[in-house]
This record gives structure tokens, sequence and C-alpha cells, in this order.
RNA sequence: CGGGGCGUAGCGCAGCCUGGUAGCGCACUCGGUUCGGGACCGAGGAGUCGGAGGUUCAAAUCCUCUCGCCCCGACCA
């Protein structure tokens, strides 16, 4: 632990702006407690100042990242956040990625973008500099400013055009070494957002357009997360809902009892609306969605309740977007107005169906004819798909897929952090390559991670505050304690409070001696607003009986201590947080 | 990009409909009284009314264009 005299401040030197009252713009918590507790300022839509006690954290965050990516064996490098666009012509992306990447020409006409990521500089390095299996595997990682031209930035710091991130990339010679990176980061990132003490699930995770077959995401509990992630209430899985699977359940398929029938619903479109009509359950209906998938149609056919999952649907595809048909479209192959589509007799065109209407019968479905719906239709006797898939999109409640017993339950979560195992996807494409111990020449295989810094400090805030300010996590807290003397013109309080920090600083401890000629309710509501994990307070009450008062953020108790005892309190409990890291 | 909304003092807002002196609260400066959970009294400083053009004797207010920002949808750390 440093000491330096940055981690012992008087509180009328720092920049410290707090407001009482929170600009129209910020919405979200972490948004409006980081502006009015004076940690940051908006300089442009999605770009901020980050001030001396956002510094702090941020700091403390990306020396987390450093202790355990170097204790994973990865190695910090800085890359440019200027990129030619020559490499990123050669990955395909300069035509590809679109407006989010930021483009300018420099004084000779040549083009140039700000960096939303690092791949291709990275790549075009190792390949470069290294050659022989002998210098594999190699971890690279660099904490740096990216910037992307988000369509809509918002949040403040949670979704900014300009943000502080960790990326880093692995390089291997074999598929198993690659595995071996990529579970050495995923541990390292357990780790990480364990000492910066939230609270957190690695859930499985869509891979995206990044590609790859193997991805986890890091989600930090938060209810004002956008991201929904579903977790078995009795095993380990957890996922993100875009990615959470099904089982697919075993069909006791029972026997046609009717004839397909053709019912008159007038009006009827919507499933709900259909389903009252004929007074059915929901599930007893199908329905029928068609997309377009580059130029060929597909129809989807689910349970009437059930709803599409389309990164299923794209990975079913092989990976084209799936992109729902128009009207005119839907009209066209139907020969129906859009709402009584359904697969019984199309023709032409690929029908898959999701797994939970295998074997099913009785049910309703569009006719392909206006105002109309069959009922009892059965599946493999009134149409046949092509396939059964986990197409629906998982629900809480659904069976786990892994275990026997369990349930989904859901969650809101913020996403920090992203482990990828890439594969030769990069390396192919940009033919970056090495030599193998049998003298062949084979790609790279690669992972990439990455941690949204200044997201992470965001997420923090939403999962700790409470309605008076924020509640920092030790690890992360900008100092660890505000020494509050109530009585400036009082010098024994005055003595009282600067022995207390002496003593806090020789202890390694970071504080804050608000030494402001304010009344007391001033400086405990910036106290309480600023959420450092430790206050203490030096009053002419106290102090004529011996005792000082500390009181954990967070927490109703007040101890009255000793100086020394407090000191010694708030020494001990920082010593066992930074025990978890050991 | 589609849909909705907002630009008036550092922040939060009123004024605009019905054109005529730019206002309130917080914050800031000075003086005084206060002093253990965002005090009170008094006196001040601070505004191109987002910008440009137009209508008018006269525009924050009406009209046109433009820029910026925020919210809801498809991307991502």
């Amino acid at each position: 632990m440093t000491t330096s005299s940055k981690d012992a401040m008087r509180y009328s030197q720092l920049l410290i702006p707090t407001l009482k009252e929170v600009p129209a713009e910020a919405i979200v918590v972490s948004h409006q407690l980081l502006f009015r507790a004076g940690f940051i300022r908006k300089l442009a839509a999605g770009i901020y100042n980050l001030l001396p006690l956002a510094l702090r954290t941020v700091h403390k965050i990306e020396r987390i990242i450093r202790e355990e990516l170097g204790r994973a064996g990865a190695q910090e490098l800085l890359m440019p956040a200027v990129q030619p666009s020559e490499l990123w012509e050669e990955s395909g992306r300069w035509q590809k990625y679109g407006a989010e990447l930021l483009r300018f020409q420099d004084r000779k006409g040549a083009w140039f973008c700000l960096g939303p990521t690092h791949e291709e500089v990275i790549t075009d390095l190792v390949k470069r500099e290294v050659r022989s299996y002998r210098q594999l595997p190699l971890n690279l990682y660099q904490i740096q400013s990216k910037f992307r031209d988000e369509i809509r930035p918002r949040f403040g710091l949670m979704r900014g055009r300009e943000f502080l991130m960790k990326d880093a990339y692995s390089f291997d010679a074999t598929a198993e070494g690659a595995h071996k990176s990529y579970h050495q980061m995923y541990n390292a990132y357990r780790r990480i957002f364990e000492r910066c003490g939230l609270d957190f699930r690695a859930v499985e995770a869509d891979t995206g357009n990044i590609g790859g077959s193997l991805s986890h995401e890091f989600q930090v509990l938060a209810e004002s997360g956008e991201d929904e992630i579903l977790s078995c209430d009795h095993c380990t899985y957890a996922a993100n809902v875009e990615k959470a699977e099904l089982k697919a359940r075993e069909v006791t398929a029972g026997e046609p009892t009717h004839a397909v029938e053709k019912v008159s619903t007038p009006g009827q479109k919507t499933i709900a609306e259909v389903a009252a009509f004929l007074k059915a359950a929901p599930s007893a209906l199908a329905k029928t969605l068609l997309f377009k998938a580059d130029d060929k149609i597909v129809v989807v056919v689910l349970r009437g309740d059930h709803e599409v999952n389309l990164p299923k649907l794209k990975a079913l595809l092989g990976g084209v977007e799936p992109v729902l048909a128009s009207d005119e479209v839907v009209s066209k192959i139907t020969g129906a107005p859009p709402g009584y589509a359904g697969p019984v007799g199309l023709a032409g065109v690929e029908v898959v169906a999701d797994n939970a209407l295998a074997g099913a019968t009785d049910l309703i479905v569009g006719a392909n004819e206006a105002d109309t719906h069959l009922r009892h239709v059965a599946v493999g006797r009134d149409f046949t798909p092509s396939k059964f898939a986990d197409l629906r999109l998982a629900r809480p409640g659904d069976r786990c897929p892994r275990c026997e017993e369990g349930k989904y339950v859901t969650h809101r979560g913020i996403e920090v952090g992203h482990v990828f195992y890439l594969g030769t996807k990069y390396s192919v494409a940009m033919n970056a390559r090495f030599l193998d111990d049998k003298g062949e020449e084979k790609p790279f295989e690669m992972g990439c991670y990455g941690i949204g810094v200044t997201r992470t400090m965001a997420a923090a805030i939403e999962q700790n505050h409470d309605a008076d300010g924020i509640k920092w996590p030790i690890g992360i807290a900008p100092y660890h304690a505000m020494v509050v003397p109530l009585q400036m013109k009082d010098a024994k309080v005055v003595e009282t409070a600067e022995k207390i920090q002496a003593d806090l600083t020789a202890a390694g401890l970071e504080s804050v001696l608000d030494d402001r000629e304010e009344r007391p309710g001033i400086k405990f509501k910036d106290a309480d607003l600023l959420g450092f994990p430790f206050r203490i307070v030096i009053g002419q009450k106290g102090l004529a009986g011996g005792t000082v008062e500390l009181k954990r953020r967070g927490s109703a108790e007040v101890l009255n201590l000793s100086p020394q005892d407090a000191v010694a309190h708030i020494q001990k409990a920082v010593a066992a947080e930074l025990q978890k890291s050991a």
C-alpha cells in the first residue's frame, strides 16, 4: 500500500463539486450520483471528464486488473488510439463496421479511425513479431480509451462513446492451449470482480458478431441492468437470455383425435385475440413467423405463449442474420393478410419448429386465409417441419437444461466483462501464422477478453447505493475514510482530527479531512453522498469523554471509540478486505 | 436511423398559448446572527433566452431553417 501525500487530503483543497440537485438528463442512479458527488462532468454526448475522485477509483480498478492479469501471465502494452485505415481494410471491417467507427483524415488526406477495439492492431503486431511456437502462448493486454460512435450514448458512464477499457488478446499454438488461456482469463476475471467487491455472475453468452464458439459475460447484478440473465436455482448454470438453452422435452405423442377444421376468426390477429375469441389457452395455439435470411424465407413455428430467440435462430441458420419479413412478403407467401399465417400447406419455403411443438396435436394455427384459423392441427400429420430446434426465449420457471431438479430464475445484469474464445477467425483473415514444432505454418489460436473499466465503476454504484448516496466497496473506494471535525474553531477538535488522519496514513489508509468551515449537516450529507466506507466524526461532545464516532457507510450503527481504536478498527476492516486477494 | 420531448444564469425551473421592463429556488460573493443531519437576515455578482434568417414600431414569445441534448427501439465493455 502506498502512502503518498495524495492519500491524505484536505477537503478544501480537493475539487469535489457536489450538487444538491440532479441534472435532468441523468436517469440512472450511477449517473446521478457520479454527477452529484462531483466524480464526472459531461463534455459532449457520451464523453466525460473524470474528476479527481473518479480517477482514484479508476486507478484502483486498474490496479486490481493489472495484479490479476499479471498473476495470470499476461503482459501489458499500449496500442495507439488512432489507427490507419489500411489495417481495417485488411480485416474487411473498414467497410463492415459502419458509422460506429469514427473516421477522419490527416493533413495528407490519409484515412484513420479512432480505435473502437484493437484486434487489427494486435494481430498485425503479433504476426510481424512472432514466428515460432516457442514464443507461445502469449497474452497481451492494454488499458486504454476506446471510442465508439454509439448510435445512442446513454446512462452516463454506463454507455459512453469514449470509455476506458481493458482489452486482452491471447495467442496459442493449439486449440487446447487456447482453451487453457481462456480458462485462466476466466478465473482472473472472477478474482478481479470479487476484489472490486461486486456481486456478479459469470454467464454463458452469445458470441454475437465477434464470432467464436465459447464465451462468458461477467454481469454485475443490479436492478437497472440492461441485460436479462437466467440462472438455475439448483446448479451453477447461468446464461444471458439470448443464450439460455432449453431442454428438449420427451414428448408423449398422443394420437390426433380430430380432423383439421376451419374456423372463422374475423378480425382476430394476435395470439391473445385468437385465444380469447376461441376460448383457448395461448399455449394451445401455434404462432407462425416469417423471416428473411439473406434471400431465403424461413418460417418459424412456436407455441403461442412462447417468444422466438433471434440469436438461436441465427445460429440455426449458420450465422445469417434473420430479419422479420415485411407484411408484403408475408401476404405474398401465405396468400393472406398478416395475422393469419400458418404452417399448413405452405409450399416452397423452409419450415422450422421449436422443440416444444414436437408431437403436438390439437393446435390452433393460422389458415393462410383472411379471417380464418385451423384447429385440431397435428404436427407430423398436417405439417412437417424440416427441423425441430431450440428456438424460443427461455423464461423464469423453465426447466434447467443442465440438471434434473433446477428451474430458471431471472436477474438483471450489467455487462462489465466479456471473454471470447476466437479460434483462428482473425488470424486466418489477417494471415497471421507461426511455425509449429513440425515446421508447419499454422494460424494462431486466439482469444479476446474485455473489461469496461469506467463501466465497472458505474456498475459498482448501481449495485451499492442508497437514498443518501454512494456506498463504495472498500476495494475501489476513492478513499477509505472521511475524517470529519465538527468544530473547526475548536483547536482540540482540529488537532485530534489531524492526529487521526496522520495515524490513518501511517497505517496505510487513505483519507480526506473535511476541514471546511461548514455546518455539521452539510459535512454529513456530503460524506454520505461521496460514500467512503468509513466516517470518523470528531466533536466537542464526544471528545469530552475521550471518544470519536466511527460509522460504516450504509450502517446505522455508530461506535464511540478512542481515536486509536477507531483507526485500528478501520485498519482491520480494510486488511480483511485485502485478504480476499491474497 | 425511426418515434417522442427539451434548449431561458453553474444546476433545477417559470415566463411563450394572448409579442412590449427577463424572473424564482439552489449554488456563488460580502456583512451579520447561527452551529451535531443540506440554517436565517440583509446586500450583491452572474443570462448572446442554443444559432441564423424572417414577420413586426417592437420577438424569449409568432414563422422558416439549423445545431445541440434527452427519452423509447436494432449494437456493445
